[in-house]
DNA sequence: TGATCAATATACAATTAAATATAATGTATG
DNA sequence: CATACATTATATTTAATTGTATATTGATCA
């Protein structure tokens, strides 16, 4: 109670594993690649659709989608001249709900 | 299936909130301060027990501590020489659950 | 075929921020 | 006031961000 918590029984020691997980904390640290993945989690866009939904223009874009691609978080297909991308990555995905649950719910406690 | 996702009613727009999100984010994008965060929600620490559980030096783990304090994910009290640090802010400790659930364990996908 | 347009990608430059080691300083206790 | 512990300052290195300019790729059509 309060504003001290505790998980005692839980123990997320993380350990060998912050490597991996700030990795992909650093990947997502920043809005626009948020707003990228955001928008992919509702379905696979193309650069053009990303750029007018999000407004951001596009050489910024291109570049934050080409971060993504070498973090395997997302995925490309090409259709004629455009090319669309699609999360690739789980890890990436769940977390992104899991924000979404933190940030987008008021405080479901349970 | 494949490695395509899609939640489509679900819809994770996130918003407004990408700038608090992504500020979360980068606070704990950092190997040494998620083993930090991940070691409190164990529980309160002082600064020595945290240097010798993470062997982090000393003036690096107060800066760290500073900026996790900074940024309101970590509250202090104070006994006779040593200061003790716990968690403060909720979304914090539930991010990192979520971390925990989706580095920690293997693919629970139920 | 080659000129051209539209979509996307890359290069480069400039600015700004992050990380961490070393050193100096603060502060409570005994 | 000496000690143990904690914080801050400084300096250096390294990385991130984003704008402007340019290049690539694919489609279209004269």
């Amino acid at each position: 109670m309060g504003t001290v918590m505790k998980f005692r029984n839980v123990r997320p020691d993380m350990g060998e594993r912050t490597a991996e997980a700030t990795a992909l904390l650093k990947t997502l640290a920043n809005q626009n690649r948020l707003k990228i993945v955001c928008t992919l989690v509702g379905g696979e866009h193309s650069v053009s659709q990303l750029e007018e939904t999000l407004g951001i223009h596009q050489p910024t874009l291109s570049q934050q989608l080409t971060v993504l691609r070498e973090a395997d978080i997302v995925a490309t297909r090409r259709d004629a001249k455009q090319v669309f991308y699609r999360l690739k990555e789980e890890k990436a995905a769940r977390l992104v709900m899991a924000l979404y649950g933190i940030f987008c719910r008021e405080h479901t406690r349970h």
